[in-house]
DNA sequence: ATCGATGCAAAGTTTTTGCAATGCT
DNA sequence: AGCATTGCAAAAACTTTGCATCGAT
């Protein structure tokens, strides 16, 4: 309604998954004024009435996308990229978790994590003390995560 | 090798899977000196060293569990439970995944989310505005630190 | 004496809350 | 005026870091 949340709507769309922060820079490109916690308090509101849905990639953070913006999230514990995958992927086991357990399934929530087919090449094992390094083209420049300190 | 370590050791074995301040406080019935700082510091060291591993449960704090206590974590956005099944549901996934993305599945390092049995039951819908609500029966009484009344 | 482990306090991050100001009806 | 929304600042929750002390080799 208001042009704060038109642009919230807009960079979470424009971003696809991407953390409060995130969604709080772009925005801002546009309207400098505008707080982050408008930005909390618009994507809380935008997930209750169903417009965004928010996502744990493994990170502390949150991702925010939007509600029809249906995927499996895969995060790569070694170059942190996110790749998605369709959730019909999960089909299989979200009705063995429905026989067996009773458990229902919201693929969507969580992010699976593992090695993506780029660091499966390399020999190298991850540095698994942490979890997603800061990507490799993302500029998630939030604390520059050290791996040996 | 230390008193401390060997504590938060048997803490994270008995606790299942616990985040480092329900570790902390398991920690300090039996050692009250233990500061909140040794148990991150402890928990870093037994991680790189492989003794235990986290997961995140889509709340934002991570939990930590045994290395070798391989389970799927199921956490009910209802009631905040977290149920565990056996890692061979993912197998399938496991495969898939690796067969059209390349991706490597590491299937203990999240959670999956969703609702569990119980709460399936109650037609209620879930306020899922914001994570697994503290649980019902569980008090997630965190902050009980230092503050020894 | 040296070196790592610990406790304490302070700083850093991320998210939430209180409150006054603003804008719209 | 009434009411929701916003911005700012402070608070809260969570985690990390610096530094002095303690203990063992």
């Amino acid at each position: 309604m208001t042009p704060q949340r038109q642009l919230v709507v807009d960079a979470v769309r424009e971003l696809g998954h991407a953390t409060p922060e995130q969604i709080c820079t772009r925005v801002q490109q546009t309207a400098p004024a505008v707080n982050i916690t408008t930005i909390y308090r618009t994507l809380e509101l935008l997930e209750r009435i169903g417009l965004v849905r928010h996502t744990h990639l493994g990170h502390g953070a949150p991702t925010y996308s939007e509600e029809d913006h249906q995927h499996v999230h895969l995060v790569c514990h070694h170059c942190g990229r996110v790749a998605e995958a369709p959730t019909d992927l999960m089909d299989a086991l979200a009705h063995r978790l429905q026989e067996e357990s009773g458990f229902t399934l919201d693929a969507t929530h969580v992010a699976l994590s593992g090695r993506c087919a780029d660091c499966a090449e390399d020999g190298e094992p991850a540095d698994d003390t942490g979890d997603a390094a800061a990507g490799p083209d993302h500029h998630t420049d939030r604390h520059t995560e050290g791996s040996a300190r």
